[in-house]
DNA sequence: CTAGTATCTTGTCAATGCCTAGATTGCGCT
DNA sequence: AGCGCAATCTAGGCATTGACAAGATACTAG
């Protein structure tokens, strides 16, 4: 939209990224392809590969990126439960970089922006669960199991059959509620 | 073993997808090769097609397989915590099995063999925890989510700086006892 | 206005998935 | 025992892809 036609396309780094994420969020970051990105973006194959490097480059572009857009969603809540709510909340509305996120076989672990941008969520969310509990540690995983462990299913399609319509972010909400009683048996 | 030079292989079918299942564990799914298959196991490009079709129809059948091995390792179990640890180690033993499991965009959700060992598995969870809270369905998401969430991360390491050296097992034990906990503050 | 740099293009190569045709092996049936 | 048939595997080919190298074009600092 900046300039539909600049000759070196004006921003052709946010277009690639801006299409790889819409491939990414309809058919996963396998059958993301640079070539088809290229095409898109009307412009040639290689052109790309000067931006990210390679693949892994690009998608470690989307993961850095995400992990800022996921500091921004969770805010700075105390309540735990509103965090969760917000962490699957953050998955629904970015589908793309959820799903590489967490997948260091598909980045460049060693990227400087990437570990920042990883590094910031992390301490967001240490602090968050630092005060429940007896072993913070524990409570971390605990809270970040049941909420990742959600969205994944939920992206992946795997509770379909299970919300009947319900909003996710309220079922998680309600799920979360419900888990003292379970794990209470 | 059972046919090291036996002309037509002796059992192909099972050397791929032993093969594959190394691969998909060291590298992930996306770095799975028919032809590199083929090579490990001695046999020429095109041979592994004759078995699983395409490379979906291998990830299929790795599935399926997984299901089958997930029925097993959960047994019949009616303990909540117990169940989760042991969907955990299934996860740690199986990894490969694991990661492609859950992926329906890998898959081809509509093989016969696939949905029926699914079918299975999923019939084996919902039992568990039919008689656990109010909305069944809410209590088979919390369980499952939990345990679906901690074996990822683990698996993805991203757990790796947290669990300081002790058995994933233990720990996610530990963990769902923290729960209640964590969600009553 | 010029030099230098960032951006992009073109061409190439090896590897891969998938398809087709053909060869080899093993098995059932008479 | 031998014939035919199906399963299994081989060989070759094609389109696509990621990565690399060399060169062209646009922007920008001085």
């Amino acid at each position: 939209m900046t300039a539909e036609r600049a000759y070196h396309h004006g921003d052709l780094r946010r277009a690639v990224l801006t299409a790889a994420l819409d491939v990414i969020a309809a058919e996963g970051p396998a059958a993301l392809s640079l070539r088809d990105l290229a095409r898109r973006a009307g412009v040639s194959h290689a052109a790309p590969a000067h931006h990210f490097g390679d693949r892994a480059g690009l998608l470690t572009a989307v993961a850095a990126e995400g992990h800022a857009l996921l500091s921004d969603a969770l805010g700075e809540s105390e309540d735990l439960r509103d965090l969760g709510v917000r962490y699957v909340r953050f998955a629904r509305e970015h589908p793309a970089h959820f799903q590489v996120m967490f997948r260091p076989e598909l980045l460049r672990m060693d990227d400087s922006g990437l570990l920042a941008a990883r590094e910031r969520t992390g301490d967001l969310l240490r602090r968050a669960v630092a005060d429940h509990g007896d072993d913070p540690a524990l409570g971390f995983m605990a809270a970040w199991s049941m909420a990742h462990g959600f969205a994944t299913l939920l992206l992946s399609h795997n509770l379909d059959g299970l919300l009947e319509g319900r909003e996710p972010e309220e079922v998680f909400r309600a799920l979360a509620q419900e888990m003292p009683r379970l794990a209470g048996d």
